[in-house]
DNA sequence: GAGCCACTTGTCATATTATAACACTTCTCG
DNA sequence: CGAGAAGTGTTATAATATGACAAGTGGCTC
C-alpha cells in the first residue's frame, strides 16, 4: 500500500503515509468481491457503495454522513439501508467500527485473520489501522490469568499522528 | 479486593471472582474521598452517589440507568446530570467509559497510573479491569514504528468470562 | 418456466445515547 | 462580605441505532 509506484493522487498523509491513494479503493473493492465470491456472499450494490465510500478515506465515517452518501446516489435514506450494509462490511471483515468514535472505516487488511489495532489522530482525525498479533497483548495475558475466554478485540490508541505531533510541537 | 477476609456478601463471582464486595464500595468511596480531598476537587453528592451506584456493580452501568437511580434518590433527573457526574469520575480516573458499551464502570485501580484493560462478558456483562503497562502492547510498537503519539488507549476484550465460558462448555 | 424460499432493500416508527444553552445556587478566595 | 468560578437543574434537541413490516430480487427445485 506504500506504492514504491506511479501516480500519488494525493499528498495528504492519509493513513500516515502518502500513497498511491486511488489504489486503496480499487484494490480494496477488488479484494472484496474476491472474497465475497468466494465465500458465496452477495457483494450488492449497495455494500459496494458502502465500502466505496469508507476506502476513498482514510479517516472513519458516521453511519449518517454514509447515509447522506447513499441518498446522494439514489440509494434508500433511511438508517438501516446504511447499518445493514455496515453491519455485513464489519461481519465479514472488510470494515472495522471504530468504538471510541461511533464511526466506520474500511479494512485495511482485508485478506488476513484481524484482530486489529487502531491509531486515531484527535486532531486531523485520520485513522491507521495495525496488524496485530492478539497473543502478545495485555490482554491476552490477562485472560489466560483468569480464564476469560476472549472472543473479539477492541484496541484503539488516541493522539496525534506524525503530521499533526509536528505541527503541535512548532 | 480479593479479600482473604470476611464476610462474602454475594457469591456471584463478579469482576470474575468471589470477593468482599461490601468493601469494593466503602473503600472505593474512601479512595474518592481522599484523591478528591489531595487534588482539591470536589466530591459533590452527585458525583458521590453516581460513583455509589458503580461500585455496586461490576458491569458497566448505561448513563440513563444511572440516571433512573439518581432520580429515585432524589437527585436531578435530566441527562446532563448523570453526563456531568460521570465526565468528571472519568476525568478523574475515577471510572472508565467502556466504548464498546457505551456504557461507564466504577475504576479499579483508582490509585495508580491507568492504562486499563477491560474483558467484558457477552452472557453475564460482568466486566473486569486487567491492570496494563501501556509500554509492550502492540499500539506502543506499531506507534513507535509510525510516529503516532499515544495520549490515551482503549483496550476492551469481549467474549466469556470463566463461570460463563464453564457453562458454554457443558 | 412456475413456484418456492431465503435474502435483501426500502420505509416508517421509535429507542438509545449524548450535548447545547441558560437560569439559579453554592462554594472559594481575596 | 462580595466577586467570580464551579456546580446543579431544566428545557430542548442532536446524534447514533434498532424493530417491524412490506415489497423486490435472485437462486433453487421440480
Amino acid at each position: 500500500m506504500t506504492s514504491g509506484s506511479s501516480n500519488i493522487s494525493t499528498d495528504v498523509p492519509l493513513g500516515f503515509e502518502r500513497h498511491d491513494h486511488a489504489a486503496c479503493v480499487s484494490e480494496g473493492l477488488l479484494a472484496a468481491e474476491t472474497r465475497c465470491a468466494d465465500d458465496g456472499l452477495r457483494f450488492t450494490p449497495v455494500r459496494r457503495k458502502v465500502l466505496e465510500i469508507l476506502l476513498q478515506e482514510h479517516r472513519a465515517l458516521g453511519a449518517y454522513v454514509i447515509l447522506d452518501r447513499l441518498r446522494e446516489e439514489g440509494f434508500g435514506s433511511q438508517p438501516p439501508v446504511a447499518y445493514r450494509a455496515l453491519d455485513f462490511l464489519v461481519t465479514h471483515g472488510l470494515a472495522h467500527k471504530i468504538e471510541r468514535l461511533n464511526a466506520f472505516i474500511a479494512c485495511a487488511h482485508p485478506d488476513q485473520i484481524h484482530a486489529p489495532a487502531f491509531m486515531i489522530c484527535r486532531l486531523c482525525d485520520s485513522v491507521a489501522e495495525a496488524q496485530s498479533r492478539t497473543s502478545r497483548s495485555v490482554l491476552a495475558s490477562a485472560a489466560k490469568a483468569t480464564g476469560f475466554r476472549i472472543e473479539r478485540t477492541v484496541v484503539e490508541a488516541e493522539g496525534l499522528c506524525p503530521g499533526c505531533a509536528e505541527q503541535a510541537d512548532a
